[in-house]
RNA sequence: UCCUCCUUAGCUCAGUUGGUUAGAGCACAUGACUGUUAAUCAUGGGGUCCCUGGUUCGAGCCCAGGAGGGGGAGCCA
C-alpha cells in the first residue's frame, strides 16, 4: 500500500512541522534557478498544495520533468508558508514522477481553455479546474439524492434499462438488437422478424423507468428509480443530451399536491446539500463564471415555490402578449418565453399544475372538469423545467378510454393495467432531469459540461 | 429538424478595397532573475488560413456545395 495525504486533508489541518506524502498531479510550476514552486493538485479539492523544491537537492533531469500534466508523489515537510498567496506549503525532501507530460503536447494550458475546447479533449478536462468542481459536485448531488429518499423511507428500486415496451410515450427510442442489420431476418410480407432477435422481440432503451416505477410503487409504497434514460431526439440543444440520468420517485397514496411538496421539499435539500458540502467548489464556479450562482441557490430555498395552475398562468401570460413572439392561448403548451416569463415574473421557482389533457400524456390523473389533467411542471430560474410529473389516473376505465384516444396498444400495456385491475390505489410521482439539476448547482449553460462523456446527436466519442 | 453566427499557429483571436514573405497574446524551447502566486523579462521555433470546386493575372478575403462547432427555436427532463 502506498500511504499518502489527501491535499483536502493537509489544507485543513493544523498540525504542521511533519513529514507527509502527497501524490498528484502538477497544475503549474514557477520558480527561478534557486527554487521552484509546484501547484499540486490531487482531486479531493478544488485547492492546490503548494510544493517548494529547492533545485539545487534534485536531479536536473527530474526538475526537467516536472511540467503541467505529469503525475507526481512528493515527500516532505508540511510547513507553515513563507510566502503570501497560501497559509501552508510543503517543503520537498524526495520527489517521485510517477508518470510525465510532455509539455509540448500536453493539451492543458496553465490558463484558460473555452467549453468547446475542453469538450474535445473530455478525456483530459477533468484535470481542469472547472470540470473537478463540476464533477465533485454531481457525486455530491448523486449521494444527496439517494440520502434524501433513504431518509424518507423510499426504497431503490432498478428499472430495466432494456425494455420490451415501445409505448412509454416519451420519445423518440434506440433500439436493440444483435441481428445483423445488413441482412436482418425478414417475415413473409417483407418486414423484420424480431422473432429471430435476441429477445425474440423488438427492444429499445428506456426513455424512463415511469411505468415500471408505478409497478413497484403499487407493492413497496415509496419508491424511486435513478438511473440512464436514452432519447434518440434530433435535440441540438444545451438543454438536451441522448443519453442522461432521471430521477423518477413514484409514491403510492400521494396526491398532486403531495407530489408537489416532495418535488419541492426534494430540490430545496438537494441545493442545501450542495451549500454544505461542497462551498469550495461552488466558490470557484461563482467567481470564475456565475456571479449570481450561490446567491440564487440560496434564494431558491428561502421562500415556498408559486404555486399557480395552467389556466391562471395564461391569464397572466396574456396580458403580456404583446411582447411574445408566441400568442398565449388556453389550449395550447407554453413555450420557452413563456415559462421564462412566470420564472421573472415571479422571482424564482415555479410549478404549474391542471394542464390541459390533450398536450399530456395518456397515464395523467383526469380533473372532474373533463378538460385537465393533474399534471406538474416545475420551472426553475436559469434552466427553464426542471421537473415534469403527475397524480396518475388510477380508475381502469378512464385509463384505457384514454389510451384508445391517443391510440396507445392496450395489449402490450397489460402489465400496465393490471396495476388498476388489481389493488389500484391513487397514486403520483415526477421525473427529475439529473443533468439539469446539475446546471444549476453549478452555474454551467451546456448540458454536455455537466456530463461525463456527454451523447448528442453526431457525437458519441469516448 | 428549422433559423442564425462562427471555423486562420497547440489555445484565444487580429488580418484593411482581392495584391509581395499571413500577425499578436498566451502556451512551448533556451537564457536571465535569491520565495513565486495565471510570476516577470529577453530570444527563438511553430501555419493543410476547415474541405471540395469555381471566379480572377492574383483568393485567408468573393461565389457554390459540404463538414464541424456555438447560440436561438421545436421535442422534453
Amino acid at each position: 500500500m502506498l500511504l499518502h495525504t489527501k491535499i483536502a486533508e493537509l489544507l485543513s489541518s493544523t498540525e504542521v512541522d511533519r513529514d507527509v506524502t502527497v501524490k498528484g498531479w502538477v497544475r503549474t510550476k514557477r520558480g527561478n534557478k534557486n527554487v521552484a514552486f509546484i501547484a499540486l493538485n490531487d482531486g479531493s479539492i478544488i485547492h492546490n498544495i503548494q510544493i517548494v523544491a529547492e533545485v539545487a537537492k534534485f536531479p536536473e533531469e527530474l526538475m526537467k520533468e516536472i511540467t503541467t500534466g505529469a503525475c507526481l508523489c512528493v515527500k516532505g515537510a508540511l510547513v507553515k508558508s513563507q510566502g503570501q498567496g497560501q497559509s501552508m506549503e510543503i517543503q520537498a525532501k524526495e520527489i517521485e514522477v510517477y508518470g510525465p507530460a510532455d509539455a509540448e503536447t500536453f493539451p492543458l494550458q496553465k490558463k484558460g481553455h473555452t467549453m468547446e475546447f475542453l469538450r474535445e479533449i473530455a478525456h483530459l478536462r477533468p484535470r481542469t479546474n472547472t470540470f473537478g468542481a463540476v464533477f465533485r459536485l454531481r457525486h455530491h448531488m448523486a449521494f444527496a439524492i439517494h440520502r434524501f429518499f433513504n431518509d424518507k423511507g423510499f426504497f431503490y428500486v432498478h428499472t430495466p434499462i432494456i425494455t420490451g415496451s415501445d409505448a412509454e410515450g416519451a420519445g423518440e427510442m434506440f433500439h436493440v438488437t444483435t441481428m445483423d442489420l445488413k441482412n436482418p431476418p425478414k417475415n413473409p410480407d417483407g418486414s423484420i422478424n424480431y422473432k429471430e432477435d435476441f429477445f425474440e422481440k423488438e427492444t429499445n432503451l428506456t426513455v424512463s423507468g415511469q411505468l415500471e416505477g408505478e409497478l413497484a410503487a403499487m407493492a413497496l409504497g415509496l419508491i424511486y428509480t435513478f438511473g440512464p434514460t436514452f432519447r434518440a431526439e434530433n435535440s441540438n440543444t444545451p438543454r438536451h443530451l441522448a443519453e442522461f440520468w432521471m430521477i423518477e420517485p413514484e409514491m403510492a397514496f400521494y396526491d398532486i399536491n403531495d407530489n408537489m411538496d416532495l418535488a419541492e421539499e426534494m430540490l430545496k435539500y438537494l441545493i442545501q446539500y450542495a451549500l454544505d458540502h461542497a462551498m469550495s467548489d461552488l466558490e470557484f464556479l461563482n467567481n470564475m463564471y456565475d456571479k449570481e450562482l450561490i446567491a440564487r441557490m440560496k434564494s431558491v430555498i428561502e421562500k415556498p415555490f408559486t404555486r399557480l395552475t395552467y389556466t391562471e398562468a395564461i391569464d397572466v401570460l396574456k396580458q403580456q402578449n404583446a411582447k411574445f413572439e408566441f400568442k398565449v392561448e388556453w389550449g395550447t403548451d407554453l413555450q420557452k418565453e413563456h415559462e421564462n416569463y412566470l420564472v421573472e415574473h415571479f422571482n424564482g421557482p415555479v410549478i404549474l399544475t391542471g394542464y390541459p389533457k390533450n398536450i399530456k400524456a395518456f397515464y395523467m390523473k383526469q380533473d372532474d372538469d373533463g378538460k385537465t389533467v393533474r399534471a406538474m411542471d416545475v420551472l426553475f430560474p436559469w434552466i427553464g423545467e426542471i421537473i415534469g410529473g403527475s397524480q396518475r389516473e388510477d380508475n381502469l376505465e378512464k385509463l384505457t378510454t384514454r389510451m384508445r384516444e391517443m391510440h396507445i396498444p392496450e395489449k402490450e400495456m397489460s402489465w400496465y393495467l393490471d396495476t388498476r385491475k388489481f389493488g389500484s390505489c391513487p397514486h403520483a410521482g415526477f421525473g427529475l432531469g439529473f443533468e439539469r439539476l446539475m446546471l444549476f448547482v453549478t452555474g454551467m449553460t451546456n448540458i454536455r459540461d455537466v456530463m461525463p462523456f456527454p451523447r448528442t446527436p453526431g457525437n458519441a466519442e469516448f
